[in-house]
RNA sequence: GCCGGGGUGGGGUAGUGGAUAUCCUUGGGGACUGUGGAUCCCCGGACCCGGGUUCAAUUCCCGGACCCGGCCCCA
């Protein structure tokens, strides 16, 4: 009887939260022109061993199915998406989409990270420029400040082309490993950082350089000089700047420049993006970025791609710290009550006309004493309560009494309606 | 996969090597069979699982699963 680990029941006052999360992912989504879709919860393992390898595919649920086929709960979104993108060549571009779905990884539970979770997506596929890049990050912006997060969370913008710039002037062998090093800036100490980026091949100065510079607040005037003098730089900061500054018109809340944001080892090539909650040690609440090779990858042809990824564990999370996760229970807002169960089949017909006309109506079947079906009543938070006994049966009648004021009276069915 | 911490009804708790396991709350019923959330009364519901030590384990010891958190990783 004992649930699986990491894996959560969820009660109908915490499926009030929850709906906000998705109802206000899906209406700020499609008022940036974004639309809907969804796909299999059970891919082929080859499709995460073509993108990521072995590694990652251990992380996964999977198993083989009575088949013989070795398949995966899907872990993540994009290759499934971009699945879908390659197999249609009838698609005008740019192609908005986003999903909601539910996603599965085999990995130790702790904040923030369950085991099953679900997990806000929005690509953009087609155009490549500062303005797309903005647009998607804004559709981030967006959603959080739906939540209600305005001011409570603080969006890190960095540029994967600057950061290639930047470790190509040092001795480092691998790119990858030392974006590997900087993604784990904020939880390792100084010293053991300069020593795992000499492992990656830089001298100690060079190391302890780079450390500085990213580690620089957006804020230090003189970090953009530093950036702009650099060989090379200056178109990469000029998009970079652009797409700040566009994302900024488009909301109030922090946007910063930060430049130990890389996300991780994965396959973004150009700008990427984080949020955080201010003030609050938890993972990343949304990530994403530009990811232009994926689609040759998966297809051969190459489709640039900007998206980004949202785990409702997080934002659940950071709402529920911040006071602002609804969890009260939803009410019917006409409950009936019966003299005796001989007047149910009436009760039912009242409840149908109700029903028919957009009322929430609970009929209470318990059989119980009147007084006990009034307390049930009061109990659900409807706002009227209906009795039905001899006398309202045969006049085709319902006695309505309002639940706050304590008024009642005999009315018949369609007055009843109006009331509603 | 590794490390640290944790467990008593649905939720929150008291307590104990032995007796009917405490209190609050929630839930159900009644007082009140045609009328309310108050009050009063009654009822239901728990020592995570397995092994060991012991005459006796919810209590002590070991292991496991689970929960919380951290590492790795974070697609």
């Amino acid at each position: 009887m004992e649930k699986l680990r990491g894996f959560r029941d969820i009660y109908p006052e915490e499926m009030r939260g929850r709906e906000k999360i998705f109802s206000v992912a899906e209406r700020v989504s499609r008022s940036f022109g974004y639309e809907k879709i969804d796909f299999p919860s059970l891919e082929p393992m080859d499709l995460y061993r073509m993108k990521s390898g072995e590694e990652l595919v251990g992380q996964t649920f999977s198993f083989v199915d009575r088949g013989g086929r070795e398949v995966t709960l899907v872990p993540e979104a994009t290759p499934s998406v971009v699945r879908m993108l390659v197999s249609r060549k009838d698609l005008s571009w740019p192609v908005r989409w986003f999903s909601f779905p539910k996603f599965w990884r085999y990995e130790e539970p702790q904040s923030g990270r369950l085991r099953e979770f679900y997990q806000f997506n929005a690509d953009l596929f087609g155009p490549d420029n500062y303005a797309v890049d903005a647009e998607n990050i804004s559709l981030a912006a967006g959603i959080l400040d739906g939540y209600g997060l305005s001011g409570h969370y603080e969006l890190r913008i960095n540029s994967r082309e600057l950061m290639n710039l930047l470790i190509s002037k040092t001795g480092a062998s691998s790119i990858p490993a030392v974006l590997g090093v900087i993604d784990r800036l904020e939880k390792t100490d100084q010293e053991t950082l300069l020593g795992d980026l000499v492992k990656c091949g830089m001298q100690r100065k060079e190391a302890s350089n780079l450390l500085e510079l990213i580690s620089t607040p957006a804020s230090e005037p003189d970090l953009k000089k530093k950036l702009y003098a650099l060989p090379g730089s200056k178109p990469i900061m000029e998009k970079l700047e652009k797409t700040i500054s566009l994302v900024r018109a488009s909301t109030n809340s922090d946007i910063t420049l930060h430049m130990s944001t890389v996300r991780g080892l994965s396959y973004y090539t150009g700008i990427v993006f984080e949020a955080f909650g201010k003030g609050e040690k938890t993972r990343s609440i949304l990530g994403g970025g530009r990811y232009n090779e994926m689609a040759a990858m998966l297809s051969g042809s190459p489709i640039p791609a900007i998206g980004f990824g949202m785990g409702d564990v997080v934002i659940e999370g950071l709402m529920r710290k911040l006071g602002i996760w609804n969890e009260s229970r939803p009410s019917a807002k006409a409950y009936i009550c019966t003299a005796s169960t001989d007047y149910l089949e009436y009760a039912f017909t009242v409840a149908g006309l109700l029903r028919r006309s957009g009322m929430d109506t609970d009929i209470d079947l318990s059989g119980r004493s009147l007084s006990a079906q009034m307390k049930s009543a009061a109990k659900s938070g409807a706002k009227k309560a209906i009795i039905i006994g001899a006398r309202e049966k045969s006049g085709r009648k319902v006695t309505l009494r309002n639940m706050e004021t304590g008024e009642q009276q005999e009315v018949d069915l369609e007055g009843a309606l109006m009331q509603f």
